[in-house]
DNA sequence: ATTGCTATTGCAAATGATTATCATTAGCAT
DNA sequence: ATGCTAATGATAATCATTTGCAATAGCAAT
């Protein structure tokens, strides 16, 4: 894709095969893939591909504000392509599932915050974790 | 202290020294010590305590809900004993420094966000980070 | 107080996620 | 096509946390 192209020589960088594909990969998973799965699919393309590749291209592309890194209730994370609209993550701690939602945080705090009056935000998360509805029932 | 004793017990757990040395230093940490300073400050006090007991008696302490695991943009945890009024935190990337704002996300989540109808909420974290006004002009 | 059962501990080794090292490879400006 | 140097692959290192196991110590019953 040019943009990618584009974007990364902007920042000096070069536009590598590999990087192209793990763009690519994190696009289509629709946002919350964790590094060890963009790498495992992306091996399916590109059988040579390092999983140190796969973490130094994560890295760069969070610097460049081309993709958010998620926390969920895990010890590892997961990555989305940086979206236009202000959403958060609900997870299930039973089946895992992610359902995303709106919620306009940045205002509300500005507005509410005095704490954050001084404050230069750089990013924000709010993590929800519980039991959807199916797993509700089933709960042990 | 009798009412750790008693909530141990009533779980079925022991109450033992290495325990109640850790409580105490979560309490008296003011809310934001991760597991190793937590380690080496109970050290201080009890020279043959192991890093496992510290690790053992945090995740019992979650269970528990004596204390609550807070994620800031480090790849540790921090811990503070759970808090009695809904509070989130604001970590500054450039000391480090925590500061606690109220916030009653989880009431607003409730009114605002339908996809949480069908949702069992068992945490809810918020994570800003930024720059204080102190480091916002030292910044490179 | 003493005893006995078993949860808890300390230590060391194991694990999982991520990062660093370094020789080789490949973008890209010329 | 050439050369400079960033990026890659492979492996080892690191950091935080967890696990296995023999020794120890709570605590309920005597």
């Amino acid at each position: 894709m040019i943009t990618n192209r584009v974007k990364l020589n902007n920042a000096g960088k070069r536009f590598t095969h590999q990087r192209a594909l793990i763009m690519d990969i994190i696009r289509q998973g629709q946002g919350h893939l964790d590094a060890d799965e963009i790498f495992r699919r992306a091996r399916e393309k590109e059988s040579r591909l390092s999983l140190s590749t796969v973490y130094r291209t994560l890295q760069m592309m969070k610097e460049l504000e081309l993709v958010d890194e998620l926390h969920f209730s895990e010890n590892h994370h997961h990555y989305e392509v940086k979206p236009t609209k202000e959403h958060y993550h609900l997870v299930c701690l039973g089946c895992g599932r992610v359902i995303e939602f709106g919620y306009p945080l940045s205002r509300y705090l500005k507005k509410e915050v005095p704490e954050l009056k001084d404050f230069d935000i750089d990013e924000t998360e709010i993590r929800v974790a519980g039991y959807c509805n199916l797993c509700r029932r089933t709960r042990r």
